[in-house]
DNA sequence: AAACATAATGGAACCGGTTCCACTTTTATG
DNA sequence: CATAAAAGTGGAACCGGTTCCATTATGTTT
């Protein structure tokens, strides 16, 4: 447990200034003599000299962090992103404090009062739905929030990027009216989150263009956390006249879904097509394969990030962003005719 | 992008010294009256001031940050450790900078650089193996290091917190023995890593138990990145005499091995008994059900977290720790006897 | 070689908290 | 009621960097 040696350790042990290991500490801040800086390097280097971050951040809160608020890492999509956002941000020199929520208001709330505390200069966060205080007040502060994968209408001034949901379910909608189902049900999220939203949205626009008759029953919201989606399921089979085909929208249900199924001996795609959002690899192990929409999660992670960080840089103080990218339709073998009626 | 107010401006508000305001905020360093307490507590409502980490830990490093140091994230293993990790740390008042080497030991060390400049309290990690004088100093700083998962055998006076790994890989194996196997096959971590050798170890142990002959043509080293897991099981299946059993003991390659089985058209279990070390919820979802061999993630997470700051506060200052604890093997039905020769 | 621009360096204030210590006001004790 | 002890408060130094500005060394121009 040794003292860390300082900057005035540095410039004693080199016999120069604090004011010139400064300079060879940040390259550009002024002019330093090829001698001194080498020398002044020498010394760094024998005492294993690190300029402390929290010191530096002092003056102005550079933007040098970045938070990232997810649900939770153990649902492999923001896993995913986690990745791709840390990676992201590394290459660019930004360090990720990750924080997550568990869908809990209250915990999201005093997560992000650490992030206010911390200054820092950007936000990349899954939110809850509340808190609309804080997150307004955040970009009072002038910290750069990102939306990403869900919104807040009632926030519209926060740049939002997200896959185009609608779309998404729609085609994937589509796609079963087009193998003659005519009972399609859909496992969506929360109705009062954007996604279970506009997913169910899209859903309703490709039963219209189909010319299919809508049934509310066939429309199961499911909370992200829990085991919802079994449940949800289990209700869906246990309709007097049960969907033939199913879109599991909600991806964190998916495999509480399938579970279900499993345990009630349905047979994909035999007795119930199916198409998950949802991009694991083990998608693609299961018998049958199955067909899945897929989110681009790089191009997430790498327009979250850059949003973050250009605001930061102050270059669009503009109107809010916001980005849309589309998700893929991945045809493998979940999806069947339906059964001639019996 | 208003400016925020500092602890003066609420001095100022509330017509008291800065040090009162300090005292406010830290309750227990020292007197306040309740008048003057409630008073500055609401000038600081009004103003909504927030006390900076920054500026804070300028004083006195406080044990308030702790970075994980992880390979990936995508890994739903390495995932699950992370939202434990953070879920740990959290409920301690402890914030998590998530950081990724994919591996690499060049950013393996620009990662730890960052966070001694970031002083952190602690650091868990997965190392890569190399970087050891990095490791070194870091301990000598007084970061209290804590290694999960794997170890480095030259670097002794590190925490480590680890599953059972020769008694998993002896358990699993020994279980295929026990189902008439005489040709097992292992899959598993790169030689150089802890994890590798100890697991080979294991499997070597149970065969020498059972009496079996040991061939190292079915011992496989693959890389933990990239999908060398796939070409390893190729190569078994290859074999002038194919294994009729295998556990994959690399988490990274489960995924990978398994493609590569489905692609090759191989059944399980009748013409391959399968144990995989995973223990993501899809294993179950299998046709057929895999056996596996589950690692108490959370045990994992919350051992590593508790030293990681147990040190940090000076508890113990002793000999290192080292933690091991056990892995669940899980029989499903991805197991069964040998097909009779033909 | 004088005059002046430019490069290199040092001194000191500052960022926003914490904390030691001295001083004043209450409260408790005999 | 005097007086000691405790409670409450303020002033100022300090943490470890950055940065402005003044000062000195070096180099260029005619």
């Amino acid at each position: 447990m040794q003292k860390q040696p300082t900057i005035r350790d540095v410039a004693a042990a080199a016999g120069v200034s604090v004011a010139v290991v400064s300079r060879v500490l940040n390259p550009g801040s002024g002019p330093v003599a090829a001698a001194t800086r080498g020398r002044v390097s020498d010394v760094m280097e024998t005492l294993g000299y690190h300029p402390r971050t929290a010191a530096r951040e002092l003056k102005h809160g550079p933007p040098t962090t970045l938070g990232l608020l997810l649900a939770d890492v153990s649902n492999p999509f923001f896993a995913r992103l986690a990745d791709q956002v840390v990676q992201e941000a590394h290459s660019r020199g930004i360090q990720v404090l990750l924080m997550t929520t568990q869908e809990d208001d209250q915990l999201e709330s005093e997560r992000l009062s650490t992030l206010i505390e911390r200054r820092v200069s950007g936000i990349i966060a899954t939110p809850t739905g509340n808190n609309l205080e804080i997150w307004k007040k955040l970009q009072d502060m002038g910290t750069d929030v990102v939306f990403v994968d869900r919104s807040i209408p009632s926030l519209p001034a926060v740049d939002v990027v997200t896959i185009n949901n609608i779309e998404s379910a729609r085609s994937a909608t589509a796609l079963l009216a087009a193998h003659g189902h005519r009972r399609i049900a859909i496992i969506s999220g929360p109705a009062a989150s954007t996604t279970g939203r506009d997913r169910i949205a899209g859903y309703r626009e490709a039963l219209e263009a189909a010319g299919l008759e809508q049934d509310d029953h066939l429309i199961r919201s499911a909370a992200f956390r829990g085991a919802a989606g079994g449940d949800a399921m289990t209700a869906l089979l246990n309709l007097e006249d049960p969907p033939t085909a199913l879109v599991v929208a909600n991806t964190a249900q998916v495999t509480a879904v399938l579970r279900r199924l499993a345990h009630a001996g349905v047979s994909i795609p035999d007795e119930l097509s199916v198409i998950v959002f949802e991009d694991s690899p083990w998608t693609e192990l299961m018998t049958p394969p199955l067909t899945i929409v897929r989110q681009p999660i790089d191009l997430l992670a790498r327009h979250s990030v850059q949003l973050a960080l250009s605001n930061a840089s102050g270059k669009s103080s503009g109107k809010p962003t916001v980005i849309h990218v589309d998700a893929e339709l991945i045809e493998r073998s979940s999806v069947a005719r339906p059964k001639p009626r019996t």
